[in-house]
DNA sequence: GTGGCAGTTCTTGTATGTAAGCAGCGTCGA
DNA sequence: TCGACGCTGCTTACATACAAGAACTGCCAC
């Protein structure tokens, strides 16, 4: 029996459909038609579809009734938006840490700065570890539910630090800043774990804010743009 | 012709759910038959469909595979998560309050708490301008659109607030919070803005936590359960 | 050349049909 | 009495058919 379709297949299509906007294979302006979408995927339009409105409602889809749905440009309103989101909260939980941390938490925490010094050539690799590292923090202080609606909320911000990143090379700073919050949060300094996370966070956003005024053309907003058919000739 | 249906069929399906849900026409545990909401809606099952799952990513609702969909119980955790994510928001965007406020949105607030004082025995009308109050605060900060977010996430929050507050009679208190909140913003005393508005939402918890030590079934986490099928479905 | 207008072809929105699973309930057998 | 088993009626998941709209294409009159 496999291991179950435990996942139904609208599970599938937006998870794999979500995970090529992020990693940005799926370009901003891309269009997505649910039919070339239900073929190559190999399933009806149906989960097709209610994988697209899930995607539109998290932002990351723009859909135009009658009209199209494309890959949402990356909003710098948005990315200002989620940037803002996470600090609060992130920052917020550093006000109930506990006095007694779960060691077992904190041993995953420094394995998993383990890996990203490594990895720390490796995009793909390294942003896993990030989110892992990011939500860990957040479950130390019990609130590790939140994550999911920052992730929900900030699909445009990772897009943007995707977009920055590929030009650089290499993230070993981040992995010492998220060393040096992991180690005042273990050693009780909530005010310093506080300063070094907001200017980790910080850095990234600045980072970020350098590549829009680099590549302004990959953040246009998407305000009244409206999508315009082309008739492209292929040779098939 | 009409108004134009500018929105959507399923946007009207999903509205008119998530209001009944949230106003607990439609109770915690509530059967939600696709079939018989599409038919007493006058719609297909499509965007009853749509809706629901829209719903189900929210929380609001819960979804069974093959068994049946039902209005979600009121998950203490849920309403903990909500509250923490509010109040992280809600008071980092204190900080961020400009030197000069937009005269425009204080007479709007100013207004509306005055439209709150005359509404303070009148649930539905109270609420609603409590929403637009903190929204604007938001706005005052320029984080305004972080509330979209905050709205998705607390909908179970909000049903905890409504099962205490119809036991209280008046929501004065909460107006006269709101006052002292708005004017420390005004007389630009950001500290004491936070404090405020810190004590404020914390209160509010505070009552919610008392309505689930008077009536813990209404709270009832819905973990391992699982739907029954009696001469209708019901899920206990 | 240019404006207007119908047709073509794409799109999403909605309705409906089909498949597959779960659980209650009665039947049958021991 | 009690357990096994298929029937029945429901559910959601998925597939497909149909409707309505939007924008491009190209013809046609001028």
């Amino acid at each position: 029996m496999g291991e179950a379709s435990n996942r139904s297949n609208r599970r599938v299509v937006y998870e794999t459909l979500r995970r090529k906007v992020l990693t940005l294979e799926l370009p901003p302006g891309a269009s997505l038609s649910e039919n070339e979408l239900a073929a190559s995927l190999g399933v009806s339009r149906t989960p097709v579809r209610e994988s697209l409105i899930l995607l539109g409602e998290e932002g990351l889809v723009r859909v135009f009734p009658k009209v199209g749905s494309f890959v949402s440009r990356v909003d710098a309103e948005r990315v200002a938006d989620a940037q803002f989101l996470r600090e609060a909260v992130e920052l917020a939980a550093f006000d109930d840490i506990p006095e007694a941390l779960d060691p077992d938490l904190v041993a995953e925490l420094r394995a998993n700065l383990e890996q990203q010094r490594e990895a720390r050539h490796d995009l793909e690799k390294f942003f896993e570890l990030d989110e892992a590292f990011h939500h860990g923090l957040l479950r130390l202080s019990g609130h590790g539910r939140a994550w999911s609606t920052v992730v929900a909320a900030k699909g445009h911000l990772d897009r943007a630090r995707r977009l920055g990143l590929q030009e650089t090379n290499g993230m070993g700073r981040f992995v010492d800043e998220h060393h040096s919050i992991l180690d005042a949060v273990v050693a009780g300094d909530a005010s310093s774990a506080r300063d070094s996370l907001r200017g980790h966070l910080r850095a990234v956003f600045d980072d970020i804010e350098k590549t829009r005024q680099r590549s302004p053309e990959l953040f246009a907003a998407d305000d009244g743009s409206v999508p315009v058919r082309r008739s492209i000739a292929v040779w098939e």
